[in-house]
DNA sequence: TTGCGATCCATTTTT
DNA sequence: TGGATCGCAA
């Protein structure tokens, strides 16, 4: 085994003795490291792999200890490390006998949409009365279930957050609303068990309910683990406190986290999971990692300063155990393509000059198409990237249609699907679907399906051939993928005209995913819960290659490059403007956002600005009123002098017309948002 | 009833 | 920009 390098404090934590530890760790103060260190020290001591279960919000981090450990140690073995959503969802498919949910497909975010559409279409009257659309309703819901909290609450935090009212106009807007809200919510989970649906919150949800009730079910899957190590643990949420509640009796709990780099707030995260550890926690103790490892000093220095302007109290200031390097760089731009560019040259210029590699590099946005112009320019430039975050292939619409197929056959209760999928052909809209629907409603099985829609007319008859052609195939999902695009592809192309061949690309990377599994039920729900993302991100598919990252921060997590960009920290953007009404608790989530952002990045971190933005904050072009609203909330106001070095290249490329009389729009970040 | 075209509209982050 | 929605013709 190789010997860990480990200080004295993260030694301390990896052989800790006790029952449960929180590890509080700062950015970069070896986080991964240590629970990696700890995973393997468990396992060199005689702890049988599969008795340890990793657990993390997102996939990325779950996914990476896991390959750490294994490189390490062979034995490491059956070593398993999960969301804590698929985790869920393995316990309750092994478990029949406790978990009474054979057959339940998993309903994803926008289906779950769907259905709160559906019943709003027949409760009219809480539709019209509230007055709220199917989102929203789906945003309470998840709001009391994530953070199990009243109803009343999560109306007043969902639905009035925004409105200008008193409190007590907000009360009374409960009190006269808050039995549709009820009365909607329970159709929703009438709906899911009628048609054997499970969404993603059922499945933490479920567990709970019935293992709390069940003590001896408990017993019978808590002692299946000794030790549970949960890494990000700021962002776990009330609910999967709950749920790890169920473990803290038989299990050993080994939990890392930073609250600090707390920004999933959105999700019900609570960093209290984090700050009441100890207090809730019996036989516990807590630890702290301070040392830095991963910055030079300069680099923390801006960090630093960011947090403590933050009226919250983190109590953290990042040593680096490295020393000093360079001051990080701040960047002006006229545009997005001016920065991206800018970005580009210097790449190439690092990769020929000083011999980096690609992979040296790493590029931060705050949202997932701020990346947009950056991907188009890369491309142009031949500069090879892997992106994290944003669109999933399963969002986009093709797939969606093609794996409706395959939905219908491993649940012919699932009506969303067989809606989905019958309009697609020519001749059947929303009547005739809801006719058909109605028509098999009682069916059990595909075969059942299939014989009552013989007896109805349907003019394209792939319509039933496609679904006759792959009902047999549970056991095969690769070949009935296969099967059911070749059956749908004269539809499909007719549907997405020139598109079409674009995306008609993605179903062979779709079908090589799908040879893994040996269900249709297990590829569509692990598809689900694991989502291969779209092109950019297939790239990353072959073994390491030598590339740049492009990522959401929020994806970023845990990554680290040796030159890192941060685009786009303008006024407006931290904090995003829209987040800035919603309060300061929002408006510190998005400060650790920056925060994480900063501290990703080794040697050289590059923070760029849009030059208009801050001109416009300042109201130094334009007439007053082109001056932004609520710039006095940007994060790099009273940025001292001394942190950056502060470069303005010239953006001569772009000619200038100096013709225009008319109005201008003061600041455009991205694509069409605007301030008026 | 379906399906096309026009128009409006809102834009974060993840499971 | 592109998705959702609406009105209208076939």
């Amino acid at each position: 085994m190789d010997t860990f390098i480990l200080n004295a404090q993260q030694k301390a934590a990896v052989e800790y003795n006790g029952k449960h530890l929180m590890v509080l760790a700062g950015a970069g103060t070896g986080k991964t490291r240590t629970i990696v260190a700890r995973a393997a020290y468990l396992i060199s001591h005689g702890i049988d792999p599969r008795r340890i279960q990793i657990l993390s919000f997102t996939r990325k981090s779950a996914g990476e200890i896991v390959e750490r450990v294994k490189a390490m140690l062979p034995e490491a073995k059956g070593l398993d490390g999960s969301t804590f959503h698929s985790w869920c969802y393995r316990i309750i498919r092994s478990n029949p006998k406790i978990f009474p949910f054979s057959n339940f497909t998993i309903l994803d975010e926008s289906e779950q949409e769907d259905v709160f559409r559906f019943i709003l279409g027949q409760n009219r009257e809480a539709a019209e009365r509230t007055g709220i659309k199917a989102g929203i309703f789906k945003d309470v819901y998840s709001k009391v279930i994530n953070t199990r909290c009243a109803l009343s609450l999560a109306i007043k935090e969902v639905v009035l957050a925004e409105e200008r009212m008193t409190d007590a106009q907000k009360d009374e807007w409960i009190r006269n609303n808050k039995k549709y809200f009820e009365t909607v919510i329970n159709q929703y989970i009438d709906y899911k068990q009628l048609h054997k649906r499970l969404d993603y919150d059922d499945l933490l949800l479920q567990i709970i309910n019935i293992l709390g009730s069940n003590p001896d079910a408990k017993k019978h899957i808590a002692s299946k683990y000794d030790h549970i190590l949960v890494d990000e643990m700021q962002d776990t949420n009330p609910l999967q406190w709950d749920l790890l509640n169920l473990f803290i009796d038989d299990c050993h709990l080994f939990c890392v986290g930073d609250d600090a780099q707390s920004i999933y707030g959105f999700r019900g995260a609570d960093f209290r999971n984090v700050h009441s550890f100890k207090e809730r926690v019996p036989d516990s103790s807590v630890m702290k990692l301070e040392d830095n490892y991963r910055s030079t000093q300069e680099i923390l220095d801006v960090s630093n300063w960011l947090i403590a302007k933050s009226p919250l109290k983190y109590d953290k200031q990042l040593r680096s155990v490295r020393g000093a390097g360079n001051k990080p760089e701040l960047v002006h731009f006229n545009s997005e393509w001016h920065e991206a560019g800018w970005i580009a040259d210097d790449i190439i210029k690092g990769i020929t000059d000083s011999e980096k590699s690609y992979r040296d590099y790493m590029v931060l946005s705050r949202t997932s198409n701020g990346t947009r112009t950056l991907q188009t320019i890369f491309t142009e430039r031949g500069i090879p990237y892997q992106i994290f975050g944003g669109m999933r292939l399963l969002e986009s619409a093709h797939i969606r249609d093609v794996l409706s197929a395959l939905k219908i056959t491993a649940n012919v209760k699932d009506e969303l699907s067989w809606m989905r999928y019958l309009k697609l052909w020519q001749g059947i809209g929303n009547k005739t679907s809801v006719k058909i629907i109605e028509g098999i409603k009682d069916c059990m099985t595909i075969e059942d399906c299939l014989t009552v829609l013989k007896g109805i007319k349907i003019k394209d008859s792939d319509t039933m051939g496609t679904l006759d052609a792959i009902k047999d195939m549970n056991n095969n999902p690769s070949k009935a993928l296969e099967v059911a695009v070749g059956h749908m592809k004269n539809m499909l192309s007719a549907r997405y005209g020139d598109d079409w061949e674009r995306k008609s690309k993605d179903f062979p990377v779709l079908i090589k995913v799908a040879e893994s599994y040996s269900t249709i039920t297990e590829f569509l729900s692990d598809f689900t819960l694991n989502p291969v993302l779209d092109e950019g991100n297939m790239m990353a598919d072959d073994s390491p290659r030598d590339i740049v990252t492009i990522s959401t921060i929020h994806s970023a997590k845990g990554l680290e490059a040796d030159t890192c960009y941060v685009l786009n920290v303008s006024p407006g953007v931290y904090p995003m403007a829209r987040n800035i009404s919603k309060g300061s608790d929002e408006i510190e989530e998005e400060r650790r956002c920056l925060y994480v952002a900063l501290t990703r990045a080794k040697n050289r971190l590059v923070v760029t600005r849009n030059i208009r933005s801050i001109q416009c904050s300042n109201g130094t072009i334009g007439q007053e009123d082109n001056k932004m609203p609520n710039n006095d909330t940007y994060f790099f106001n009273e940025l001292p002098d001394n942190l950056f070095e502060t470069e303005y290249p010239k953006n001569e490329f772009i000619e200038q017309d100096n013709s225009y009389a008319g109005g201008m729009t003061p600041w455009i970040p991205a694509f069409g948002f605007d301030f008026n």
